[in-house]
Order: structure tokens, then sequence, then C-alpha cells
DNA sequence: CATCCGTCTGTAAACGTTTACCGCGTGGAG
DNA sequence: CTCCACGCGGTAAACGTTTACAGACGGATG
């Protein structure tokens, strides 16, 4: 691991200044013999340019950042899915910084933007606070909020509306005669948490349904809260035909509750998830779930900082995603709908030892 | 966005030269009221260092990439979630590459390494061509490769025991009084696919029961793949009493076709998928699944580059991580093992619009 | 009072590029 | 034959740090 050529090391071999050699390997107008001079003393040295020196010199890393609160967490990784591709295609590579649901960590994420080792950042803020819409006026880069920021805050905005995904999710059930549709959701001191409690609450009232606080059980956001949640559910009130869970991992324990309590999924009760993770396709009976739209989030973020990135200043942007409805068995019948992983290797595909 | 302060600004302003302001800045012994007036000087201007010109003059980066084929392949995906953390501790970024299974992407990372805008890399490669040993032997900074590689590569190696693995699967087969075990493997030309394949033919030879060509189906690595190759086995050979399938949405597809026949899991077949994704313990029944420990290689990985990056030379070194039999309903009975997602937070977790 | 030592700080070079600027040589026009 | 224009290529500065080196200063010591 010696210290490897520089254009230094080229120009005095091929006899040249390092200007012509940095032409050259720009490809900046240069006369024919230069051009191969330079370009044989870089292939036998095994030139490589330094990124690193080129990024202080022009002041682009072609580094992007993507900060969201958890790797292992289907919805940014659907988003992380489409964003790869999309800055990879632009020739930028992609840093990820995982703040594991810590606020401090998205500001010091913010902060760091002042170190210029990107050039742009994508975030999925846990919870927007002051300190974050100060650290945005302040940014020292082009960034794209993924989740929702007050009006006039100089970033690119990119946003679910799980308040209509609500909405689709309960005409669907409406439609398919159901007309005891419980809620079993998450905490309502989180932003997910309250949005859906709130749109369920305005949906029912648009389909003429009454709002009856008793088919409304709060939990957290897993399959073990979710079980618990709707066994609770159908000890009090036996009589529910539909659930709406919160998210799919809530769902799969109301599954697992319906089919111990032997009640039939979906001819006793309809049961919709949210958020429609690879697990809504992989349950039995596979589970409808509506979509809010994670991996178009992620794609429209990432278009969106390039734009910003090559184009240059502009107006900040509003993007909504609309959310859409995955029916599966879970509230239509058995049909089995498809896996979603299909995309050419083993789930596994790696080298293999012994 | 204008020009940032460096620390000739602040040098200025403090009315020190640069040399103390840095000094001060990385905390090397100084003169009490220097350290004053530039801390002072820097904090009123938002001093933030930069990046770049750091990591030219001291030849760190503190970036280090991790390259594997797919982000949405959740063994890869199992992996980044442990060396993520890793590094972030350790004071590293994360540079995502994804190859999309592409060898020349491959190379084109390992090339890249030259570019210097990274300390170290992890990758796991799709195969091991000869392309990829020259460049690893060239390579300018440290490399761990998770799968295998020639003896005397000079890099480090993770390597799963996907062997071991179907062996643990069999005895248990083999000890729940099943013996007409089918295999529904990949295609023979993969390495995974090729190395289960031996290994399952291997383990029947040591627990005395025959090897019968009947009982081997070969199909893509998906669910679809899964459910063909399980309908037709079951067409021709009604009397087998477990699987082994090659990988978890295999298995899932035999699960499908399972219950469309009216066939019971675990009491008529007992089914063994391979990798333990959050897929297994979602499924119904919940699928008994050799994980071969993708989460203990990536922190392995990440463990034995930052070994390198801290420490400086040493021989390299081979790690081989031993696989699990996580025992579920679909081979032992009904009960329901509980989610695998339960890390705090909403599975969706973003803010929300609207 | 001269000397020495130690502590602190400033000057300048270096990391590896890109690029503004200038000078040189050639060829064509007058 | 002279002059000019123009195409190339070289010199050097700049990007923002870190750090080797040496100088300045103050106090202690002989």
């Amino acid at each position: 691991m010696a210290d490897g050529p520089t254009i230094n090391t080229i120009a005095e071999r091929a006899g040249v200044s390092i200007a012509s050699v940095s032409r050259v390997l720009n490809g900046l107008p240069t006369r024919q013999e230069t051009v191969r001079k330079v370009m044989a003393a870089a292939d036998e040295l095994g030139y490589v340019r330094n990124a690193v020196a080129r990024s202080l010199k022009s002041r682009r890393t072609h580094q992007v950042a993507f900060a969201m609160a958890d790797v292992g967490n289907p919805a940014y990784l659907a988003m992380l899915r489409e964003i790869q591709p999309v800055l990879k295609a632009a020739g930028y590579r992609l840093v990820l910084h995982s703040t594991d649901a810590v606020v401090e960590d998205e500001i010091a994420v913010l902060h760091s933007l002042g170190e210029r080792y990107v050039d742009g950042l994508i975030m999925v803020p846990l919870r927007v606070t002051d300190a974050h819409l100060q650290m945005l006026a302040a940014a020292r880069a082009p960034v794209v909020i993924i989740g929702s920021v007050p009006e006039g805050t100089p970033v690119d905005n990119v946003r679910a509306d799980s308040r209509t995904g609500v909405r689709l999710a309960l005409d669907h059930l409406h439609a398919l005669g159901r007309r005891r549709i419980a809620l079993v959701n998450g905490p309502l001191d989180t932003v997910p948490g309250a949005a859906r409690g709130a749109a369920y609450r305005e949906a029912l009232g648009d389909l003429g349904l009454p709002y009856d606080e008793d088919l409304v059980r709060i939990g957290d956001f897993y399959r073990a809260d979710g079980a618990r949640a709707v066994a609770g559910l159908l000890a009090a009130r036996p009589d529910i035909d539909a659930l709406m869970c919160a998210n799919d991992l809530i769902a799969l324990g109301a599954l697992d509750v319906l089919r111990a309590l032997g009640r039939r999924v979906p001819q006793d009760v309809a049961v919709v998830g949210m958020d429609d993770t690879d697990l809504a396709a992989a349950s039995w009976p596979s589970l409808t779930s509506v979509s809010l739209g994670s991996a178009e989030r992620g794609k429209a973020a990432a278009e969106l900082l390039l734009e910003r990135l090559q184009g240059g200043e502009r107006e900040p942007r509003l993007v909504t995603v609309p959310p859409r409805l995955a029916v599966r068995a879970s509230t239509a019948g058995p049909a089995y709908a498809g896996g979603k992983y299909a995309d050419g290797k083993d789930a596994d595909g790696q080298e293999d030892g012994a």
C-alpha cells in the first residue's frame, strides 16, 4: 500500500506539466500527442484520481447523505431502495446515517452538513423541532425533508397522506358491507398515531357511521401489542366485523388472535394493515394494506435533491405522495396475490464457506 | 449559503495564527488565553471544520464503504443493520454501494478504492472472479470480504457455513421422525445452490437415509418457484413428510401449495426455510428456518475492518460464523414464536402530511 | 547578569487537485 | 518579412487543513 501515483508522477513520466495532465484527464482540449503521452503514463502507473483533493478544489464531493431513524425499518428501507439507484445514476455516492430515533443525532447530522463531506441531504426526521428549523434555515447544503415541515422553511418537502390512506381503507371495508369497523392504533403522541386516529374518526363520519370509543384501542406499534389490543377488543365487542390496524405488525398480531379464536378472515372479520411492507404479502391470509408510498416518497426526494444540486436555486417545493390500497386476501378472499421480493437473486445470495 | 468561515477567518478575528486555531480545535496544548479567544471566535462565526480539507491532509476520510448486490435483500440488510452501529460508534461514516448483481460494478467499486474517498471496504461479492482477486491484491485500502476467498488472498474474510446449516435442519427433521425429506433448491450454478445441494446429499448419508433424485427439485429462489416445485414434487411423490427449502421465499411458496392441497403443516409435512428472514416469523404457520448468521457476519466484518483501520498491519484473518436453527411452528407445532421487528418504533415512523 | 530551558506561537510547506494567466511557437495574412 | 492571432502548455495560486520547524519570551539557575 505504498503511496499511489499522483498527477505529479504522471507529469514527470510523460514529460509534461501537471496542468496538462489534469486537462487530459478532464477531457479539456489538448493536442493529440500530449493526450497520448499522458494516457500512456497514467495507464502504466495505474493512476486513479484522488477524490478528496478533487473535492477540495471543486467544492463538490459527489456524495449525498440519507438520514433516517433506523436502517431495519421497512419503510425507510423502501425509500433507500429507490433513492440509491437515482443517486447512483447521477454519479452520486450515498452516505447512510441512522439516528437510532435520537433527536440529538438528527441535529448532529444537520450540523455536520457544515463539514461539507456531502453535497446534499435527504432526511426523514422523527419530529420537527425548533432546533431542526433553525438548522434547516442555516443549512450549508440543499436538504430535502421527507415528512412535514412548516410552510416557509427553505427546503424541499415530500409528504405522505395517511388521512386519505385511512379513508381508502374504510371506504373499501364499507363497500364490502362492513359496518362495525374497529381501529387498532399506536400511541397518540406519535405523529402517525395521532394522524391515523383523527383520520379514522373523520372517515367514519363521512361514511355515516357512528364513532364509538369502544371500537378504538391504543397499543404500541408491534405485533404483540396488536394481538393484545385485539383480544381485548373482541372480548368487549364480539360483534365487530372489520379491523383497521395502524400498521402491518399490529395487523399480524390481529391475525394471530383471530386465528386462535377461530374467527375466519375475512368472512367473519376483515383486516387491513398499513404501510404495505413485505410482511403483508407474506402473511396468511395475505394482508390488505394501505401503502403510504414510501418508495415513491424516496424517489421523489432523490429527484428533488438532484434537481437542486444540478439546477441551482429555485423555490422550495412540496410534493405529496398519494396513498394506495393493496387489496389482498384479508379483506377480499383467499387468493394469493404474489410475492414481492422478486428481483432476480437468492434472498441470501452470498458466497458460502466450507 | 455564502462561503462559511475557515480557520483563516477565525485566526483573523481572534488575532492569532491559523496554526494556533488548528491546535486549539484539535485540543493540542495551548495557553488558556489563546484557547478562549479561538473558541469565542469559532462560536461567534459558527465555524464547522471542513472534512474534505482535513481528509486531504490527514489521509483519512473516516468513511467506510459497504458494497453488496441489492439493498432490498433481507440478508444484506441484516448485515447492514449490524455494520452501521459498529462503524458509527468508531466515528466512521458508511457509504453504501449497491452493485445490482453486476460483476463489473463490483470491480468498479474495488477500483474506486484508489480514489481514496473511503478508508476501507466491506464487500459481499456475488462471485469471486480472477478480476476480483487481482484488484484485491492491489487494493489501496483494507478490504473485508463476506463470502469465500481463496487462501492467500490478502484480505480478511468472513464466511457462513451452509453445509452445517443444512445438517442442522436435517438432524432436526430426522429427530422429529421424518424420513422422506425433499430438497427444494435454487439453481445449481449459484454458490448457495450448489453448496446446499451438496450439503443435503451429505447430511442424508450421515443420517443413513438414501439419496433419491426424485426428492430434489430445482427452481429459482422465489416464492412462485417454490410453489411450482413443491406442486410437482407432491404430485410425483405424495408420501414425502418434510421439505427442506433453500431459502425462506421458497418455503413460503411451499406453504402456499400445502395449504391449497389441504396438507397440514407440520403434521403431514414439516417445512424448513433458510436465512431466517423476518418473513419466517411473520408467516403462518411461522416458519422454522436456518439462520446463516447474516447479522453476525456483518458485525464480524465491521469489527475486522475497524481493527485493521485502527491497529495497522496484521495477518489476514478468516472468521466462520456458525449457523443456527430457529425452530418455529412449521416443524414443531402451532405456537407463535414472537415477532422480530421489535426495536422501539412504528414500522412506519415518519412524519405525515395533511 | 548571562545562560539555558521550556512553553507557546507564528511561518511555511504539504496534501493532490483545478484553473487563471501568461508566454511561446506556428502559420497565415498583409 | 513582419505582425498578429491563436492554439498549447507551463507556472503558480488556490481550495482548507495539519504539522515540522524555528523564533520569541519568561523564568530559573549559576
